[in-house]
DNA sequence: ATGACATATACGTCTATCCGTATATATGTC
DNA sequence: GACATATATACGGATAGACGTATATGTCAT
Protein backbone atom coordinates (compact mmCIF):
# COMPACT_ATOMS: atom_id res chain seq x y z
CA UNK A 1 0.00 0.00 0.00
CA UNK A 2 0.90 3.77 -0.41
CA UNK A 3 1.45 6.09 2.09
CA UNK A 4 -0.33 8.91 2.52
CA UNK A 5 2.07 11.70 3.06
CA UNK A 6 0.48 14.21 5.81
CA UNK A 7 3.07 16.96 4.86
CA UNK A 8 4.54 18.97 2.10
CA UNK A 9 3.06 21.03 -0.69
CA UNK A 10 0.10 18.84 -1.53
CA UNK A 11 -1.17 18.46 1.83
CA UNK A 12 -1.00 22.45 2.19
CA UNK A 13 -3.38 23.24 -0.86
CA UNK A 14 -5.40 20.10 0.39
CA UNK A 15 -6.09 22.41 3.59
CA UNK A 16 -6.60 25.22 1.38
CA UNK A 17 -9.03 23.82 -0.55
CA UNK A 18 -12.04 24.15 1.79
CA UNK A 19 -14.44 27.36 2.32
CA UNK A 20 -14.77 26.74 5.77
CA UNK A 21 -10.92 26.47 6.80
CA UNK A 22 -10.30 29.63 4.84
CA UNK A 23 -13.23 31.48 6.33
CA UNK A 24 -11.93 30.40 9.51
CA UNK A 25 -8.07 31.77 8.59
CA UNK A 26 -10.12 34.81 7.81
CA UNK A 27 -11.45 35.42 11.15
CA UNK A 28 -7.78 34.43 12.79
CA UNK A 29 -6.22 36.79 10.80
CA UNK A 30 -7.20 39.77 13.01
CA UNK A 31 -5.59 37.86 16.01
CA UNK A 32 -6.05 35.00 18.32
CA UNK A 33 -9.88 34.15 18.68
CA UNK A 34 -11.86 31.38 20.95
CA UNK A 35 -13.56 28.44 19.22
CA UNK A 36 -17.35 29.81 20.40
CA UNK A 37 -16.32 33.53 18.62
CA UNK A 38 -15.78 31.79 15.30
CA UNK A 39 -18.28 29.88 15.40
CA UNK A 40 -21.12 32.68 16.48
CA UNK A 41 -19.79 34.86 13.81
CA UNK A 42 -19.52 31.84 10.81
CA UNK A 43 -22.77 30.49 11.64
CA UNK A 44 -21.93 26.95 11.21
CA UNK A 45 -22.51 23.94 14.46
CA UNK A 46 -19.71 23.84 16.18
CA UNK A 47 -18.25 20.40 16.00
CA UNK A 48 -17.89 21.60 12.42
CA UNK A 49 -15.46 24.70 13.31
CA UNK A 50 -13.66 22.24 15.65
CA UNK A 51 -13.05 19.36 13.09
CA UNK A 52 -11.85 22.60 10.62
CA UNK A 53 -9.69 23.42 13.67
CA UNK A 54 -7.97 20.38 14.46
CA UNK A 55 -7.38 20.03 10.65
CA UNK A 56 -5.66 23.66 10.26
CA UNK A 57 -3.50 22.38 13.48
CA UNK A 58 -2.21 19.39 12.21
CA UNK A 59 -0.98 21.23 8.87
CA UNK A 60 1.07 23.31 11.17
CA UNK A 61 -1.54 26.34 10.10
CA UNK A 62 -2.58 27.54 13.38
CA UNK A 63 -1.82 26.85 16.84
CA UNK A 64 -4.15 26.77 20.19
CA UNK A 65 -4.12 28.17 23.60
CA UNK A 66 -6.07 26.67 26.18
CA UNK A 67 -7.75 29.33 28.75
CA UNK A 68 -9.96 28.02 31.25
CA UNK A 69 -13.01 26.72 29.45
CA UNK A 70 -12.15 28.71 26.32
CA UNK A 71 -9.57 27.16 23.92
CA UNK A 72 -7.97 30.26 21.93
CA UNK A 73 -6.60 29.91 18.03
CA UNK A 74 -3.88 32.03 16.41
CA UNK A 75 -2.01 31.64 13.25
CA UNK A 76 1.06 29.86 13.51
CA UNK A 77 4.57 31.65 12.39
CA UNK A 78 5.74 29.69 9.03
CA UNK A 79 9.06 28.29 8.83
CA UNK A 80 8.47 26.55 5.70
CA UNK A 81 9.11 29.03 2.63
CA UNK A 82 6.34 27.83 0.34
CA UNK A 83 4.05 27.84 3.40
CA UNK A 84 5.20 31.16 4.28
CA UNK A 85 5.07 32.74 0.87
CA UNK A 86 1.40 31.25 -0.24
CA UNK A 87 -0.05 32.38 3.50
CA UNK A 88 1.05 35.74 2.62
CA UNK A 89 -0.85 35.63 -0.55
CA UNK A 90 -4.01 34.61 1.28
CA UNK A 91 -4.02 37.07 3.52
CA UNK A 92 -3.67 39.77 0.96
CA UNK A 93 -6.38 38.10 -0.88
CA UNK A 94 -8.39 38.40 2.21
CA UNK A 95 -8.35 42.07 2.79
CA UNK A 96 -9.47 42.70 -0.40
CA UNK A 97 -12.45 40.22 -0.89
CA UNK A 98 -15.31 40.98 -0.16
CA UNK A 99 -17.81 38.14 1.74
CA UNK A 100 -14.04 37.89 3.95
CA UNK A 101 -14.35 41.67 4.59
CA UNK A 102 -18.01 41.48 5.69
CA UNK A 103 -17.03 38.45 8.11
CA UNK A 104 -14.64 40.08 10.07
CA UNK A 105 -16.81 42.79 10.15
CA UNK A 106 -19.13 40.49 11.73
CA UNK A 107 -16.82 39.71 14.37
CA UNK A 108 -16.93 40.93 18.01
CA UNK A 109 -20.92 41.26 17.88
CA UNK A 110 -21.55 37.81 19.00
CA UNK A 111 -22.18 35.02 21.17
CA UNK A 112 -19.45 34.46 24.06
CA UNK A 113 -17.62 37.36 23.91
CA UNK A 114 -20.86 39.58 24.96
CA UNK A 115 -21.43 36.45 27.41
CA UNK A 116 -18.29 36.85 29.06
CA UNK A 117 -18.60 40.17 29.64
CA UNK A 118 -21.82 39.74 31.26
CA UNK A 119 -20.30 37.18 33.60
CA UNK A 120 -17.10 39.83 34.00
CA UNK A 121 -19.10 42.63 35.01
CA UNK A 122 -22.59 42.27 35.47
CA UNK A 123 -24.18 40.25 38.19
CA UNK B 1 -28.67 21.28 -3.00
CA UNK B 2 -26.21 23.54 -2.77
CA UNK B 3 -23.67 24.80 -5.98
CA UNK B 4 -20.67 23.23 -6.31
CA UNK B 5 -18.15 26.45 -7.20
CA UNK B 6 -15.83 25.46 -9.71
CA UNK B 7 -13.97 28.08 -9.43
CA UNK B 8 -11.79 30.60 -6.33
CA UNK B 9 -9.41 30.33 -4.01
CA UNK B 10 -10.92 26.75 -2.69
CA UNK B 11 -10.83 25.23 -6.85
CA UNK B 12 -7.09 26.84 -7.25
CA UNK B 13 -6.07 25.55 -4.09
CA UNK B 14 -8.00 21.86 -4.52
CA UNK B 15 -6.38 21.63 -8.10
CA UNK B 16 -2.73 22.06 -6.41
CA UNK B 17 -3.50 19.53 -3.97
CA UNK B 18 -2.74 16.77 -6.27
CA UNK B 19 1.02 15.14 -6.34
CA UNK B 20 0.56 14.31 -9.89
CA UNK B 21 -0.92 17.69 -10.81
CA UNK B 22 3.00 19.56 -8.85
CA UNK B 23 4.80 16.95 -11.22
CA UNK B 24 2.98 17.74 -14.36
CA UNK B 25 3.23 21.72 -13.62
CA UNK B 26 7.04 20.86 -12.45
CA UNK B 27 8.01 19.44 -16.25
CA UNK B 28 5.49 22.41 -17.74
CA UNK B 29 7.58 24.93 -15.77
CA UNK B 30 10.68 24.39 -18.37
CA UNK B 31 8.15 25.24 -21.30
CA UNK B 32 6.03 23.74 -23.52
CA UNK B 33 5.74 20.02 -23.48
CA UNK B 34 3.77 17.56 -25.26
CA UNK B 35 2.01 14.71 -23.29
CA UNK B 36 3.65 11.91 -24.31
CA UNK B 37 6.68 13.54 -22.95
CA UNK B 38 5.03 14.27 -19.66
CA UNK B 39 3.64 10.68 -20.11
CA UNK B 40 7.43 9.28 -20.27
CA UNK B 41 9.35 11.25 -17.99
CA UNK B 42 6.15 10.75 -15.49
CA UNK B 43 6.19 7.28 -15.64
CA UNK B 44 2.52 7.29 -15.47
CA UNK B 45 -0.57 5.49 -17.66
CA UNK B 46 -1.36 8.00 -20.62
CA UNK B 47 -5.08 8.43 -19.24
CA UNK B 48 -3.81 9.60 -15.78
CA UNK B 49 -1.72 12.32 -17.52
CA UNK B 50 -4.90 13.44 -19.99
CA UNK B 51 -6.89 13.54 -17.06
CA UNK B 52 -4.83 15.75 -14.66
CA UNK B 53 -4.07 18.20 -17.71
CA UNK B 54 -7.70 18.43 -18.15
CA UNK B 55 -8.20 19.24 -14.35
CA UNK B 56 -5.72 21.91 -14.71
CA UNK B 57 -6.87 23.54 -17.96
CA UNK B 58 -10.02 23.93 -16.54
CA UNK B 59 -8.82 25.32 -13.46
CA UNK B 60 -6.91 27.85 -15.88
CA UNK B 61 -3.77 27.07 -14.96
CA UNK B 62 -2.56 25.44 -18.37
CA UNK B 63 -3.30 26.13 -21.87
CA UNK B 64 -3.19 23.59 -24.99
CA UNK B 65 -1.90 23.65 -27.96
CA UNK B 66 -2.51 21.15 -31.47
CA UNK B 67 0.24 20.39 -33.45
CA UNK B 68 -0.59 17.32 -35.64
CA UNK B 69 -0.98 14.54 -33.58
CA UNK B 70 0.63 16.21 -30.55
CA UNK B 71 -0.91 18.20 -27.94
CA UNK B 72 1.28 20.49 -26.44
CA UNK B 73 0.23 22.13 -23.06
CA UNK B 74 2.17 25.27 -21.36
CA UNK B 75 1.75 27.32 -18.63
CA UNK B 76 -1.05 29.92 -18.80
CA UNK B 77 -0.12 34.00 -17.92
CA UNK B 78 -2.07 34.29 -14.87
CA UNK B 79 -4.64 37.06 -14.33
CA UNK B 80 -6.01 36.74 -10.93
CA UNK B 81 -3.32 38.15 -8.29
CA UNK B 82 -3.46 35.46 -5.91
CA UNK B 83 -3.24 32.63 -8.36
CA UNK B 84 -0.11 34.34 -9.79
CA UNK B 85 1.09 34.64 -6.50
CA UNK B 86 0.68 31.16 -5.28
CA UNK B 87 2.09 29.85 -8.87
CA UNK B 88 5.15 32.01 -8.67
CA UNK B 89 5.51 30.66 -4.92
CA UNK B 90 5.41 26.73 -6.13
CA UNK B 91 7.75 27.60 -9.30
CA UNK B 92 10.43 28.40 -6.67
CA UNK B 93 9.79 25.76 -4.60
CA UNK B 94 9.74 23.48 -7.33
CA UNK B 95 13.30 24.92 -8.48
CA UNK B 96 14.71 23.91 -4.88
CA UNK B 97 13.08 20.27 -4.51
CA UNK B 98 15.03 17.36 -5.26
CA UNK B 99 12.46 15.41 -6.27
CA UNK B 100 11.30 18.00 -8.78
CA UNK B 101 14.54 18.94 -10.14
CA UNK B 102 15.25 15.30 -10.94
CA UNK B 103 12.46 14.84 -12.62
CA UNK B 104 13.05 17.80 -14.88
CA UNK B 105 16.17 16.69 -15.49
CA UNK B 106 14.93 13.32 -16.71
CA UNK B 107 12.88 15.53 -19.10
CA UNK B 108 14.14 14.95 -22.89
CA UNK B 109 15.65 11.62 -22.35
CA UNK B 110 12.20 9.68 -23.59
CA UNK B 111 9.21 8.80 -25.17
CA UNK B 112 8.29 10.77 -28.38
CA UNK B 113 10.68 13.05 -28.74
CA UNK B 114 13.06 10.59 -29.60
CA UNK B 115 10.96 8.98 -31.88
CA UNK B 116 9.76 12.23 -33.30
CA UNK B 117 13.55 12.82 -33.90
CA UNK B 118 13.91 9.43 -35.27
CA UNK B 119 10.60 10.17 -37.22
CA UNK B 120 12.15 13.03 -38.91
CA UNK B 121 15.80 12.20 -39.42
CA UNK B 122 16.08 8.51 -39.88
CA UNK B 123 14.01 6.56 -42.56
C1' DA C 1 -10.87 3.34 -46.45
C1' DT C 2 -7.52 1.18 -43.42
C1' DG C 3 -4.29 1.21 -40.07
C1' DA C 4 -1.17 3.30 -36.73
C1' DC C 5 -0.43 6.57 -33.40
C1' DA C 6 -1.52 10.50 -29.91
C1' DT C 7 -4.76 11.98 -26.90
C1' DA C 8 -9.27 12.24 -24.60
C1' DT C 9 -13.18 10.43 -22.29
C1' DA C 10 -16.38 6.91 -20.16
C1' DC C 11 -17.12 3.50 -16.75
C1' DG C 12 -16.92 1.06 -12.42
C1' DT C 13 -14.48 0.87 -8.12
C1' DC C 14 -12.18 2.37 -4.20
C1' DT C 15 -10.91 5.83 -0.91
C1' DA C 16 -10.95 10.35 1.14
C1' DT C 17 -13.49 14.02 2.78
C1' DC C 18 -17.32 16.52 4.52
C1' DC C 19 -21.35 16.77 7.19
C1' DG C 20 -24.89 16.39 11.04
C1' DT C 21 -25.89 14.21 15.22
C1' DA C 22 -24.64 12.23 19.30
C1' DT C 23 -21.47 11.74 22.80
C1' DA C 24 -17.12 12.36 25.30
C1' DT C 25 -13.82 15.33 27.69
C1' DA C 26 -12.35 19.15 29.97
C1' DT C 27 -13.04 23.12 33.20
C1' DG C 28 -15.40 26.07 36.33
C1' DT C 29 -19.41 26.84 39.74
C1' DC C 30 -22.36 25.53 43.25
C1' DG D 1 -20.31 15.43 44.46
C1' DA D 2 -23.87 17.38 40.66
C1' DC D 3 -24.33 20.57 37.09
C1' DA D 4 -23.43 23.93 33.27
C1' DT D 5 -20.48 25.49 29.71
C1' DA D 6 -16.80 25.13 26.06
C1' DT D 7 -14.65 22.23 23.07
C1' DA D 8 -13.32 17.77 20.97
C1' DT D 9 -14.15 13.41 18.99
C1' DA D 10 -16.74 9.26 17.26
C1' DC D 11 -20.00 7.41 14.13
C1' DG D 12 -22.69 6.66 9.86
C1' DG D 13 -24.10 8.40 5.61
C1' DA D 14 -23.42 11.11 1.46
C1' DT D 15 -20.44 12.98 -2.10
C1' DA D 16 -16.29 13.97 -4.55
C1' DG D 17 -11.89 12.52 -6.22
C1' DA D 18 -8.47 9.43 -8.06
C1' DC D 19 -7.50 5.23 -10.22
C1' DG D 20 -7.04 1.42 -13.92
C1' DT D 21 -9.00 -0.37 -17.93
C1' DA D 22 -11.48 -0.01 -21.94
C1' DT D 23 -12.94 2.68 -25.61
C1' DA D 24 -13.69 6.82 -28.34
C1' DT D 25 -11.83 10.66 -31.06
C1' DG D 26 -8.70 12.97 -33.96
C1' DT D 27 -4.79 13.09 -37.20
C1' DC D 28 -1.62 11.38 -40.39
C1' DA D 29 0.24 7.97 -43.82
C1' DT D 30 -0.66 4.50 -47.11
Amino acid sequence: MKRKSKSGPPFLFKTLADPTRLRLLNLLACGETCVCELTGTLRVVQPKVSRHLAHLKRAGLVEARRNGKWTHYRWTEQADPLARHVLLGLRQWMAKDNAMNGERRRRGEVCCRIGRRKATFSK
